[in-house]
DNA sequence: CGTCTTTGACCAGCGC
DNA sequence: GCGCTGGTCAAAGACG
């Protein structure tokens, strides 16, 4: 076998030993939420953990991304119950307990004639969500068998001409990375494995096993072209609990997947990057010695500053994929990240890396390597301006083609608006994204939501001691700046080190 | 013995 | 209609 299948899948022994550490943090998150609905009561969403709008002010369509953080007073689903799935995944009754009440998914709310557009276009995937209609649809086999699957799929196309909807909406993720898949949190058992064309590397098949009904799917199959890139796509929404360690990706995946699915929301391409920005900006990973590809969500406090110089968005394919591309050097052209793009790629978003000043804190470990993760991000510290962090909101004002497929568009560091000319541009940005189109808010709010959530649970998971130095520099910069994350987005008291 | 991976077979979609 | 390709199934083997 050509390809470099070296390692057993996954790290599930060490996983599993840091569910208990996680599952505390998680309960003080939960509590925190609680806190924030007692002050909200009048958000009844909000209790259930989804970050909805004010619908009278949105009359349109909206795009609601939920880290669901279902607090259950009563009794456990039948999900929930599960303390062994089918694949003999076992959990600590610490992590069901917070698994009961994390939930992540890509809730999509929009007003009457988008949620039909939707419902045709999720429920008849496999994207079901688990949200307030999955409660009353309880799975209860773990795959439909070929012959539902026919079924579906019949009923699928039907409707999908009806609607002229894509069929699913994939985010395909390309990252360096020496071990046989990402470890991305989740559970995966392999079901399949393909030579593809045009790939001397077989593209192997994952499943969801975290719970027997998850209809999440991934793909993972080296580049041909460079096979130390690793391209992993996945496929559907989590209906189930994620542990805090899946919670990143999920959200980042189903974030992007939103937005292609929302056809307004993909145009506004220059929106998108800050949107996706935010995003990743909530989900950036940092090298964990287990091999496991975590998440730090603090950077809001600390924000970071993510570049995405090339985005496109095309939904022109039946499988409307955005491509996460994190493995392209700041030098090279923003073509030839695109080489080997998946075969319904549509959506490109080019991570460019760059240098950071967080770089040389982080360990030395294969994820430097794959510094174009996140942090490849880049953290622009402008030393120049009293310690501020660029948030890139995307130059809207930018003529961007759309809907070109694999047609890249650079955004130039130009394009990283009134950098210099805001008072605080986090501010800028923030309100230039909200502002700009309601929808931007569920996007943002999702970050913001795993923000919170980790900030809550003390501002780090794991092995979370680097970047500390810059995180407490940030967290100052903003409690002296930030005008719009006060009592709302940034409701937590500091720790008295930070004060 | 239970679970997971491997791998050949099968099926559906799509292009010619 | 036929062949190619992607995606999935499921039996068999490997592994702990």
């Amino acid at each position: 076998m050509c390809c470099h299948y070296f390692m057993q899948n996954q790290d599930l022994e060490s996983a599993k030993g840091e569910t208990m550490g996680e599952a505390r943090e998680e309960n003080k998150m939960l509590e925190f939420f609680e806190i924030l609905q007692q002050d909200k009561p009048e958000d009844a969403t909000n209790a259930k953990g989804v970050f909805s709008h004010d619908e009278e002010n949105e009359e349109s369509e909206l795009v609601s991304l939920s880290l669901g953080i279902s607090i259950s007073k009563g009794k456990p689903t039948k999900d929930e119950k599960i303390l062994k799935n089918k694949n003999g995944i076992e959990k600590t009754e610490d992590e069901d307990v917070h698994n009961k009440r994390l939930v992540l998914g890509l809730d999509i709310n929009l007003d009457p004639v988008d949620q039909d557009e939707l419902t045709a276009n999720n429920s008849t995937t496999e994207s079901s969500f688990v949200g307030e209609r999955g409660k009353e649809e309880e799975p209860t086999e773990m795959w439909p068998p070929s012959k539902v699957l026919k079924t579906m799929k019949s009923v699928d196309k039907s409707e999908v001409s009806q609607h002229d909807q894509p069929k699913k909406t994939r985010v395909s993720i390309r990252a360096r990375c020496d071990t046989q898949t990402m470890n991305d949190g989740c559970h995966w058992r392999k079901y399949g494995q393909k030579m593809a064309k045009g790939n001397p590397c077989p593209r192997a098949y994952y499943r969801c096993t975290a719970s027997p009904s998850c209809p999440v799917r991934k793909q993972v199959q080296r580049c041909a072209e460079d096979m130390s890139i690793l391209i992993t796509t996945y496929e559907g929404t989590h209906n189930h609990p994620l542990p805090m360690s899946a919670t990143a990706m999920a959200c980042t995946t189903s974030a992007a997947a939103s937005m292609l699915q929302s056809p307004s929301l993909s145009s506004q391409h220059g929106l998108v990057d800050s949107a996706i920005s935010s995003i990743i900006n909530s989900s950036a990973p940092y090298y964990n010695p287990n091999n496991a590809l975590n998440f730090s969500t603090h950077q809001v406090s600390r924000p970071q500053q993510f570049y995405f110089p090339n985005s496109s968005i095309s939904t022109l394919n039946s499988h409307p994929t955005i491509t996460l591309d994190l493995t392209t050097p700041p030098t090279s052209s923003s073509n030839s990240s695109f080489t080997c793009m998946p075969k319904y790629s549509s959506t490109n978003l080019n991570f460019s890396s760059g240098f950071s000043p967080l770089h040389s804190s982080m360990p030395q470990s294969p994820w430097n390597s794959y510094s174009g993760y996140f942090n490849s991000g880049t953290l622009s510290q402008n030393r120049h301006h009293g310690g501020n962090y660029m948030l890139n909101t995307g130059n809207q004002n930018q003529p961007h083609s759309l809907g070109h497929l694999h047609q890249p568009i650079y955004m130039s560091n130009n394009s990283t608006i009134s950098q210099h000319s805001f008072p605080n541009p986090i501010v800028a940005a923030t309100e230039a994204i909200i502002t700009s189109n309601p929808k931007f808010q569920s996007a943002l709010a999702t970050a913001l939501t795993a923000y919170v959530g980790n900030e809550a649970s003390g501002g780090r998971l794991r092995e979370n001691h680097v970047l500390e130095n810059a995180e407490l520099m940030n967290l100052k910069l903003l409690r002296s700046e930030n005008s719009i994350g006060n009592s709302s987005i940034f409701p937590l008291p500091l720790p008295e080190q930070w004060k």
